[in-house]
DNA sequence: CTAGGGGTAAAT
DNA sequence: ATTTACCCCTAG
């Protein structure tokens, strides 16, 4: 009767999903109270957002019907609170980065049926092992990489456009070297922790504009709030911490298609690009203009 | 306060 | 007609 029905903005999910990488699953009143996501999430009640994750979890986990599923063992084994120890990350801790959700174990016999509803594996990864797997010794052309993944895999409808322009753009941003048609992987340093920065937005070799607004001033940029989320994920390793960057990796991943399908060849992105640079030098002159205090650019 | 069950309007 | 997703209710 009074209230029709409020949908959820793709704000509200960000600001949800970044409450929960910051304090946790389950601490939904503490992140209502978070300044930095009550403006957003003011209409909404803790008990609000306790439902809301749950229907981006049953999503992400291909769970049909939300009748009888087992009660997944999800623990809160979070960040602490607020800690802002400079110390090393110590790799003693028995973390263990299980950020891979790639549904190919389904390998075993049984339902094929129920394969995965939603693309939630990356693109990159499977052009990688693709070229990987393919061993080519000069490089693997994009008819053999899109048949691998198509054979291994399944393929979305727009899967060939969308392959083009990924491929694309991983060589614009350097995880590819393009040789005659064909791709290479490149090489990449350490390649040991797997991929740790995602590539979301084309910052070519060392451009690099880090934002950081402590107090936010409602001045939320569309792609420094993905990025946001990104950072923080980084310093969370769980199962759930899993399940989210999976959700917000397969947005940004969204986000980048898109980007780079509305540009014939990707030129979009790179201004976009530009545009946050240039917002971030901007930003950066202002500061130094009014007080020239040590201002140190985080890595 | 949070987790889970359940109802139901809206979407497909 | 079935599924999705928002909302309410209540036990712990």
């Amino acid at each position: 009767m009074g209230a029709p029905k409020q949908k959820w903005n793709a704000e509200e999910e960000a600001a949800l999903k970044a409450g929960v990488v910051k304090h946790g699953a389950g601490k939904w009143r503490t992140i209502l109270k978070d300044p930095e996501f009550a403006r957003i999430l003011y209409l909404r009640s803790n008990v609000d957002l306790k439902d809301k994750w749950r229907n981006l979890s049953v999503l992400v986990n291909g769970w049909g019907s939300r009748d009888k599923y087992r009660t997944v063992t999800r623990r809160l084994a979070q960040v602490p609170k607020q800690e802002d120890s400079s110390m090393a990350l110590s790799a003693g801790q028995s973390d263990e980065d299980a950020m891979d959700a790639k549904p190919m174990a389904a390998s075993s016999d049984s339902q094929q049926v129920s394969a995965p509803k939603r693309s939630i594996v990356r693109l990159d990864d499977l052009i990688m092992e693709a070229i990987v797997n393919l061993k080519d010794s000069d490089g693997s052309n994009k008819t053999a990489i899109g048949a691998y993944i198509e054979e291994q895999y399944w393929a979305p409808p727009d899967f060939r456009r969308l392959l083009l322009a990924k491929l694309k753009f991983l060589t614009a941003s350097g995880k590819l070297i393009k040789v005659k048609r064909r791709y290479r992987i490149a090489p990449t340093p350490t390649f040991s922790e797997k991929r740790r920065y995602s590539s979301v937005f084309p910052f070519e070799g060392r451009r690099r504009v880090s934002p950081r607004f402590d107090k936010d001033d409602g001045t939320m940029l569309m792609r420094t709030q993905i990025d946001l989320e990104l950072a923080k994920m980084r310093t969370m390793t769980s199962q759930e911490a899993a399940a989210a960057a999976a959700r917000a990796v397969a947005e940004a991943e969204a986000a980048i298609a898109e980007a780079e399908e509305a540009a014939r060849e990707a030129e979009a992105a790179e201004a976009d690009a530009e545009a946050a640079q240039a917002f971030a030098d901007a930003a950066m002159r202002t500061l130094k203009g009014r007080n020239h205090a040590k201002m140190v650019i985080s890595a």
